[in-house]
DNA sequence: TTGTGTTTTATTGCCTCC
DNA sequence: GGAGGCAATAAAACACAA
């Protein structure tokens, strides 16, 4: 842990080397949580913001705008990478991609590739919360940096998924917020999470998953959890006649531009009810988001393709790994990180999918530009308590472990009573009642 | 322990927009 | 012309494998 006289010092220090000489001196942990918080809502903060946000972090300005300069170019550079390598696994394999990762399907594909997509246009989806393959990249980004800065002393559970039972269980505006009223005992210790879920199932792939990794496939195997001897690997109970699909069941829109890319269902989404869907936070949509991305995601892993960032990210899978098998308890507070980030995305790409895209985006660059984007209250940088975080170090890379392995108890029940919120809504919107107990 | 690769930070130059 | 952003580059910090 660092304390906050030693942050402090370090933020002076950061001002003192600037001007003292050129060695560069890394941000603070709090600091880079606080650029990523802000960066994660505004990409061209306006020279206000900029300036709050020195003063808060104890930054100069100039190191502020050189940080979201560079953050910016990092998104872009990992956008071009991401959708690059989603195009060529999906050249390469047979494996069916679900719809909701459709958006990394066309990357380098027919239908548009985002290499050419301008980036204002780019941050504009992921500022309205359309899914992108950007985006990804920014989760996976931040799951690397909170990793680093939560990671660092693992030992307090060798459990491989506890951290990341609480990813569907609960919704937080402020992922942060979360973290520190979650998992932080009132002397701001970080406290053990909940990692029984993962013991008491003893739960084993079978059939399909056993030619799938475990990790990719642990939501499947939640879920089947959850449904529990309703679930039947091959198919329906006999005798169960499932009512013939609407035509254009599947037939969501799959306009790149408005297609939110949950993965939810096309019924729910294109609902009049949907509001009341997204509001209700259902796990079970964001599970389906969450694990149709995450497919993609494995494959690319699985297939590494030969260049270098491509190295970088099996490098850092292999990291994943060996993390996964160690780091949980505190890695969980990375996921809620990921994960709110996320779900907060894909909320907004609920509540903005009705809207036309003209409408939606909005240059955010445009719009620094002319200082009319309000800064946000200063809880970037003084909602975090510096005490709370862990010293920088062992950077552990990674996209594929935010893949949730096991639930708790608590976590399982509202996921399942989310899916069957989900499924009941589906059937109401179909006149059907048969398919939940079909389960 | 060391070499190598990756990431992050800082600098500089060019371009675009007002 | 100034401001802001992007891209290229260098260098330091860091992680990891041998």
């Amino acid at each position: 842990m660092v304390d906050v006289d030693s942050n402090e010092m370090h933020s002076e220090e950061n001002k003192a080397s600037l001007d003292n000489n050129k060695k560069r001196v890394l941000k603070t942990p709090a600091q880079l949580m606080a650029l990523e918080k802000f960066y994660n809502e505004h990409k061209y903060p306006t020279e206000e913001m900029k300036t709050q946000l020195a003063e808060d972090l104890g930054l100069s300005e100039k190191q502020i705008s050189g940080w979201f300069c560079h953050r910016r170019l990092k998104d872009k550079r990992l956008s071009r990478d991401e959708t690059c390598a989603n195009g060529r696994q999906d050249r390469s394999s047979g494996v069916i991609q679900d719809r909701a990762s459709g958006l990394g399907q066309d990357s380098c594909g027919s239908t548009k590739d985002y290499r050419y997509v301008d980036p204002r246009e780019v941050e504009s989806r992921r500022l309205s919360g359309h899914d992108f393959p950007a985006a990804d990249i920014t989760r996976e980004h931040r799951v690397r940096y909170t990793e680093r800065v939560v990671g660092r002393d693992n030992n307090t559970s060798s459990e491989s998924s506890s951290s990341l039972q609480d990813r569907f269980s609960t919704q937080h505006d402020d992922p942060y917020d979360m973290e520190t009223s979650r998992y932080v005992t009132d002397n701001g210790v970080f406290s053990p999470l909940n990692s029984k879920g993962t013991e008491n199932m003893g739960y084993k792939p079978s059939g399909y998953l056993k030619v799938k990794g475990e990790i990719e496939n642990a939501a499947i195997t939640a879920v089947k959890r959850q449904l529990g001897r309703h679930y039947r690997e091959d198919g329906p109970p006999l005798g169960v006649e499932f009512d013939p699909l609407p035509p254009g069941a599947f037939e969501s829109p799959m306009d790149p531009v408005h297609e939110p890319s949950i993965g939810g269902d096309a019924a729910v989404l294109h609902s009049p009810d949907t509001s009341g869907v997204k509001r209700q936070s259902s796990p079970s949509s964001r599970y389906e988001a969450y694990n149709s991305k995450l497919s993609s995601q494995y494959m690319q892993q699985e297939k590494p393709v030969r260049s270098p960032k491509i190295g970088q990210r099996s490098k850092a899978s292999k990291s994943v790994a060996k993390y996964s098998e160690t780091h949980d308890t505190e890695r969980g507070l990375v996921m809620m990180s990921a994960r709110e980030e996320k779900v907060d995305g894909e909320f907004k790409a609920m509540k903005d999918y009705q809207n036309p895209l003209g409408v939606m985006m909005t240059d955010e660059k445009a719009v620094a530009k002319q200082g009319r984007v309000k800064f946000p209250q200063r809880e970037y940088a003084t909602n975090l308590s510096f005490s709370q975080i862990p010293e920088r170090k062992n950077q552990i890379k990674g996209t594929a472990m935010e893949m949730p392995s096991s639930f708790s108890e608590d976590e399982t029940a509202e996921t399942n009573s989310s899916v069957v919120r989900i499924l009941q809504l589906k059937d109401d919107k179909l006149g059907r009642g048969s398919q939940i107990t079909s389960l």
